[in-house]
DNA sequence: GCGTGAATCATACTTTGGAGTGATGCCCCC
DNA sequence: GGGGGCATCACTCCAAAGTATGATTCACGC
């Protein structure tokens, strides 16, 4: 993470030098003192304050982009006990199937669906499904409502 | 909203020509060509990046920053039909709770509660709570999961 | 090899949810 | 002043969810 930020700014400051350089030839080799310096300063500002712009909004964007994507709360989901098959069930709970189609999906039988259903309500610590959805979101057990999940 | 951007805009706008005219007086007033040009063109672009960034990052998060609070989405209610009182029960069933407490919280009945709720599921074409809540919140009928309401 | 715990399926039972239907009072609007 | 939508309450019926208890199989570890 820290790495990747400074790898990036190095990688900037190099491509700054080179155009600075690249600019620096330029006038010499072409325009040769004719054009009036405060044009040339005016070029050179707008042309970095343009990079800077870029460079500052990848930079921040690198920052904000991994909160959207969901990682999952391991040390909340050892300490409940909860296994990665009631992880399952409550991902098909979460997007309101009822039991039997959760049943379907996973090949089970009802009983067994309802069987990890009250493990997970019990686990929780709450005695209804909707509850433990909430329960499991707010402790990153389950991604927000909207991600999209296999 | 989109004033605001504009305005922000210009007055970095006028900013950097006010500096770059600055920068181009003191040249010629206090280093009268006896510093190198490079080294010259080297300051302005180090500064206009500096800006850049600091202007960059302030246009981005301008943009970020009001997506946290909750609006509801007042057009896909009017188009569904839903009513404010339909809006509380919802708010309430996102929350986990059962039509009982719902109806305890709003001194109604239990037949009232399962008669709103019965309105809200052919409302939103569902035809479980669960979904129900996805579907309102997806919508921004209702906010997301962690959002504090009074 | 024996205990432990996860995953599976089962039976029996209670509670809650949801569909369908209908009634009443209220307010707004034409 | 009558129709329409909303909010409220009511009753029935059936489906779904949840509780309680227990059996079986399998894998893992000491």
């Amino acid at each position: 993470m820290k790495i990747a930020l400074v790898k990036t700014v190095a990688i900037y400051g190099l491509f700054l030098a080179g155009l600075t350089y690249l600019l620096a030839l330029i006038k010499f080799k072409f325009l040769v003192r004719d054009l009036s310096v405060e044009f040339y300063v005016g070029m050179v500002a707008l042309l970095f304050t343009a990079l800077g712009v870029w460079m500052g909004s990848k930079l921040v964007r690198k920052k904000r982009e991994p909160v959207e994507q969901f990682v999952m709360n391991e040390s909340a989901r050892d300490h409940l006990g909860i296994t990665s098959r009631e992880i399952e069930v409550l991902t098909l709970m979460s997007a309101g199937h009822s039991n039997e189609e959760i049943a379907g999906q996973l090949f089970l039988s009802l009983h067994t669906v309802k069987s990890h259903v009250s493990h997970i309500l019990s686990k929780l610590d709450v005695n209804r499904r909707t509850q433990a959805v909430e329960k499991a979101r707010s402790l990153h057990l389950i991604p927000k409502s909207g991600s999209s999940l296999v």
